[in-house]
DNA sequence: CTGAAAGCGCTTACAG
DNA sequence: CTGAAAGCGCTTACAG
């Protein structure tokens, strides 16, 4: 492979010379810059990226640590994280190196990346990483929120309980009181988070959220999301009937809605059904086009990707933000018959 | 920043003592071990990977180079590739630079990037960023084939003309001959592929695939692909009535499907229905679930990197796969009703 | 087991 | 406008 050397010397120039010839940093003479690029394509010269960051300190590149489950299957939320990081990256000229290596938090494994910041999703407790990144004077950003809290990290996520209780205060406006509540697996946070929000909202009105009306998501029990509410639908509705049903996501929604046509109910006259988050972007596209809340992955990918580049500017900005993610109204949901 | 200098005056050590310890190449005493360990603790020193790239000439990252829609919405496909890219990357102990930014063929701009081989999406015609590689040296595995075709080029691509050819055989075989097609936006290269494949198909049994029977998906006049399904069928069944509809993708089916509820058609007692790709797995849960090609683009780019860590190993292999996609059979398709 | 030194391929004051 | 040289932070024969 040549080297800036070979071209220094094939040109007749100082290496220093042909370095700014590529760079453009000082002004070289149209004399020597025409040798140069001549003996560069002769040689089938490109400077060497590598080298090139360790002499300015600089790569270009935004390093993003997320580590992926073990069956290789990112979750739509993970895919619009990055799709927001790539965007917002590539507005400002940084590419993204993708970890998804199982993490080491030995510290005798720990490298300084090439990338000018990082941006590290899922943070653990006590996370050393953290503060690893600090020594090293590395900008980082999370997403989710630093645990213990810290007020010098900079980090993005959402308010999952504020946001199942806005939906059951919805609900309850709606003149809903039997609500089924399909949650998601009962081992995520998000689930835990969820369930005290939708909680909290009826409590507002003295109600309580009484066990049966919540189910959870079970990997082993169900084949698959839309198979859940399908199947959950079916049987609980035996029992007991609702008006309206908050599904996790709007996987579950679609199977909601297919049980609810089997079942002969009319969404949303006979029963609301609204999602708490969207795996599939489907949720306009289902009959009736489903209401739900947007997590807006993308725009926490997007906005960690922005305090990044803040931070690579200004080592000391400190940026905390809880994304309000934000309810869409379709046209699943109706006031409560009578 | 702590350097390895720093750690080997504190430790009253070589630079190279330093390096082997976190290293382990070679063994190092006990005690220089935990004098160096010690050291770096104090100091907050980790090995600067740029540096150790230069010098040992490997990153171990491997480069995607894929730009991204300027509407920064990656479809379903790039997903699936990238998933497949990283996972199989991970297997090996490979990172991965994401490259979306804009494409420079400017040789001029190029530059040889901190990773050790490339996967490239999509090469352009008379792509000359292939030389460039070829002249440095670096692996290089392209995703789509190279036009025009090089024998010393690596690539996995999926031949989409024979996938639809043999969607049409299929439903020749239940005996369908009014079939609608809904390919495609007509720009792209797979619509036309397809459209050959699928007339192929017909013209094994001397029947013509006429215009009429052919419509092509446009951002412009449908708000989505369901909405374009949908919308379709409505359309042009009203003035004929074809038995067996084609989708693009899924979604575009659950368009079709949706259609076909409204006019009182039982699929597949009516309507067959088929698509031609996945863009949301969401087909084994439609209702019914949908027969579908699953162009495994997971597979694609799982296949891609398999044969990058080949070539990294050995730069003389060459390895040229179709990626056969295949044919799901599920429950939306059904013998012609006579 | 350890050290001194050259080298990886570039950039950038400094001097002219 | 251009060159010579030190420096970015690591690795690795070579010598002991």
């Amino acid at each position: 492979m040549a080297t800036i050397d070979d071209v220094a010397k094939l040109a007749g120039v100082s290496k220093g010379t042909v370095s700014n010839v590529f760079s453009k940093k000082r002004p070289i003479g149209p004399e020597a810059t025409k040798r140069v690029f001549e003996a560069a394509r002769q040689l089938g010269y490109y400077p060497n990226h590598i080298a090139r960051s360790l002499a300015i300190r600089k790569t270009m590149i935004a390093g993003l640590r997320m580590p992926i489950p073990k069956d290789g299957m990112m979750s739509q939320f993970e895919i619009q994280m990055i799709n927001g990081v790539l965007n917002e990256c590539a507005k400002h000229g940084f590419r993204v190196l993708l970890d998804t290596l199982p993490e080491h938090d030995d510290p005798n494994q720990f490298t300084v990346d090439p990338v000018d910041g990082v941006i590290m999703l899922n943070p653990r407790r006590e996370d050393l990483r953290i503060e690893m990144y600090r020594q090293i004077g590395m900008p980082l950003v999370l997403v989710g929120r630093p645990d213990p809290m810290d007020p010098g990290v900079s980090y993005v996520d959402n308010d999952n309980a504020e946001l199942a209780c806005e939906v059951g205060r919805y609900l309850l406006s709606f003149g809903h009181e039997s609500i089924l509540f399909l949650n998601a697996s009962s081992d995520m946070t998000v689930a835990f988070d969820r369930e005290r929000g939708l909680a909290a909202a009826l409590a507002e009105q003295g109600m309580p959220l009484p066990p049966e009306q919540v189910m959870n998501y079970s990997r082993e029990l169900h084949r698959s999301p839309t198979e859940y509410g399908y199947r959950a639908v079916l049987e609980t509705m035996k029992s007991r009937s609702y008006t309206a049903v908050v599904a996790d996501t709007d996987r579950v929604a679609l199977g909601v809605l297919r049980a609810a046509r089997e079942l002969g109910l009319n969404v949303p006259d006979d029963l609301s059904v609204i999602a708490l988050s969207n795996d599939a972007r489907l949720a306009q596209e289902m009959t009736p086009p489903l209401t739900c809340v947007e997590l807006s992955a993308e725009m926490l990918g997007a906005q960690a990707a922005q305090i990044l580049m803040e931070k690579m500017e200004n080592a000391n900005v400190v940026r905390q933000h809880t994304v309000r993610a934000k309810l869409v109204f379709r046209e699943s949901c109706k006031k409560r018959p009578r």
